[in-house]
DNA sequence: GTCTATAGCACGATAGAC
DNA sequence: GTCTATCGTGCTATAGAC
């Protein structure tokens, strides 16, 4: 408890009641969807107050989505304990932070990402620049597979994020990290280190 | 009165100019941010036209993604010939369907999947009544085993989906369809008859 | 059959009162 | 800091003239 609690100069906490209200209105909705009327509602204030903290829309989203954790963090842990399992634990750790408060922001990005190009753009980068090659950079592959692998483990990522997250199929959407980690751990190892060619 | 074949105003396929364009808008945009107006520009008719024809703009939609390819048909293709090549044949005849002209329909149903509920109801009952149970009935497999092997192919083939039409991340946008059914054939192939614990 | 005009609504954003 | 009022825009859908 390192923060003072009660009122801060400026900033009281209806700040963080708009930004919950809105992460939790573009996960459900998408950008486009998710209006800032609605937003508004959901947090209990006026629309125009989230124009005073935020300005505009674009600005409130990536608020929003200014993920508070950090992919270099999670990498380290997802590499350490052996080459074998990198697969497994991968397919854990995405679930663990997915499955947390703070991966409605993701569902918000990816949700958006279909019906927006600059969002899509940035799920894209941060996908390309801050995970895929995080990963990839330390399981010394050859050089010219790389990008392919990558790409292949986020087709089964991005996969399993849809259908756990979007379109909530069952029973997908509710199998436990367990279930998953062992059904889909595996493709994600293959993709990562195994032959190209054949299973 | 030779009007029949007029190029022009007075036009009889101007029906199938709309559904064309229409195709294409909601592939391009989804179903939320794709206007009658657009499509109607695009299809160089006025708007009122498109409502004249169609009606409402989910009736629109419908007759557009009412996809002019039978699951039932592709099915059997994909069975014959092996049960150990399902997977990568699976693939193969994904990938045809999609990157034909036919293909934009489904991708204005994936796109408008995630940002609409009807749309996205329309999508899992299809894929589930339609696709995986047809494939899934006649590999003889372990009954109460179907729903989650099945849920698994949804996976990896709604991601392929996502990232090569979507997304667009490369190198998976441009790859060859042999290549991709070299490298996520064996996935499919192991959700569908592999063991479900381990690679 | 085709188009003009417009009703009716929701949106993002702003100005300015309290 | 919070809210009322409103501007300008874009949308679906309809009514009705040629």
């Amino acid at each position: 408890m390192a923060r003072r609690t009660g009122r801060r100069p400026g900033n009281p906490d209806t700040r963080e009641a708009i930004l919950a209200a809105a992460r939790a209105t573009f996960a459900e909705r998408g950008f486009d969807a998710a209006s800032i009327r609605a937003i508004a509602a959901a947090a209990g204030v006026d629309p125009a107050l989230v124009h005073h903290y935020f300005g505009t829309k674009e600005e409130l989203f990536r608020a929003t989505v200014s993920i508070p954790v950090d992919p270099a963090e999670l990498v380290p842990g997802v590499l350490a304990g052996g080459r074998d399992e990198v697969g497994e634990r991968l397919v854990r750790t995405f679930l663990a932070v997915w499955d947390s408060p703070v991966g409605t922001a993701a569902v918000a990005l990816l949700r958006s990402a279909v019906s927006n190009q600059w969002t899509a753009r940035l799920l894209r980068e941060f996908l390309v620049t801050q995970v895929l090659r995080r990963v990839v950079d330390q399981l010394d592959l050859d050089p010219a597979e790389v990008p392919l692998r990558g790409a292949l483990v986020a087709t089964q990522i991005a996969g399993l994020a849809m259908m756990r997250y979007v379109i909530r199929l069952e029973p997908v959407a509710t199998a436990s990290p367990d279930t998953l980690a062992a059904t889909i751990g595996p493709t994600i190892q293959r993709y990562l280190t195994g032959p190209l060619d054949a299973g």
